[in-house]
DNA sequence: GGCCAGGACACCA
DNA sequence: TGGTGTCATGGC
């Protein structure tokens, strides 16, 4: 198949899997979050961690009024720590959050609708830039917090696509975003509602022990195709 | 009791 | 550049 030919098959069976989880969930309303601070610390705190648990850490994070740049500047390490622990990798995640609270305060008053206000590819460096900020945290604090219109790649993105046979199991995360971004039309309300999407049938259907039967995705697996 | 979860980083060959 | 170990809690 041609090149522009086959760009075209991806970008349309990308659409089908979007309106395949749509209709099956409805809108997900991804991510949770009262501010924009509590979703970029919970995309720190979600690390490699079962979100489950990470509800925990930021009900704790409230309870002891720290859920601000400032309070989390101000608190001991073992108030914050403390707070964490249920996230697990607490103490990493402590500096973590710390460092980029140190960075929102030094830069933009502590504001991050200020440095929202900065252009994309310039603040997904400075973020990549900061300790303990990769790519997907990255992202998910592009996306859901500062309101840019970037792909959020993860876990079950990779996982869910190399299953359906559009990417290679270990395609890279630079090269799956640039992928989606070149397939799926940028516009922000859609990133955010196919990664939710993408998360809950992930979450549901497609752990490393992955469970097909009433996925809506299911009937896209190629005949043979191994789940996993 | 073992496996797994929405990563990121250091270290090594 | 790619593989491996480390970080840690909670649910099933």
């Amino acid at each position: 198949m041609s090149r522009p030919a086959h760009s075209k098959r991806l970008a349309a069976k990308l659409q089908d899997f979007y309106g395949r989880m749509s209709a099956h969930y409805g809108p997900t309303h991804w991510w949770p979050g009262d501010t924009d601070f509590e979703i970029a610390i919970g995309a720190i705190l979600t690390q490699n961690t079962a979100w489950t648990n990470v509800e925990k850490a930021i009900v704790n994070l409230k309870a002891a009024r720290l859920l601000s740049p400032k309070a989390m500047l101000a608190a001991s390490d073992a108030a914050l720590e403390t707070a964490l622990r249920p996230s697990g990798y607490f103490r990493q995640k402590a500096k973590r959050v710390r460092l980029f609270c140190e960075h929102l305060m030094t830069h933009y008053g502590g504001s991050l609708r200020r440095m929202a206000a900065r252009p994309l590819p310039e603040l997904r460096d400075e973020l990549l830039a900061l300790h303990g900020i990769g790519p997907e945290t990255a992202d998910d604090i592009l996306l859901y917090a500062c309101g840019k219109p970037v792909f959020v790649v993860d876990a079950y993105t990779r996982r869910i696509l190399s299953r359906h046979g559009l990417v290679e199991p270990n395609v890279g995360y630079e090269a799956l975003r640039a992928l989606l971004e070149t397939h799926v039309p940028s516009d922000l309300h859609a990133y955010r509602e196919y990664h939710g999407l993408i998360v809950w049938t992930g979450k549901d259907f497609c752990r490393t022990h992955p469970r097909c039967a009433g996925c809506p995705l299911a009937p896209t697996l190629r005949p043979g195709q191994p789940p996993g």
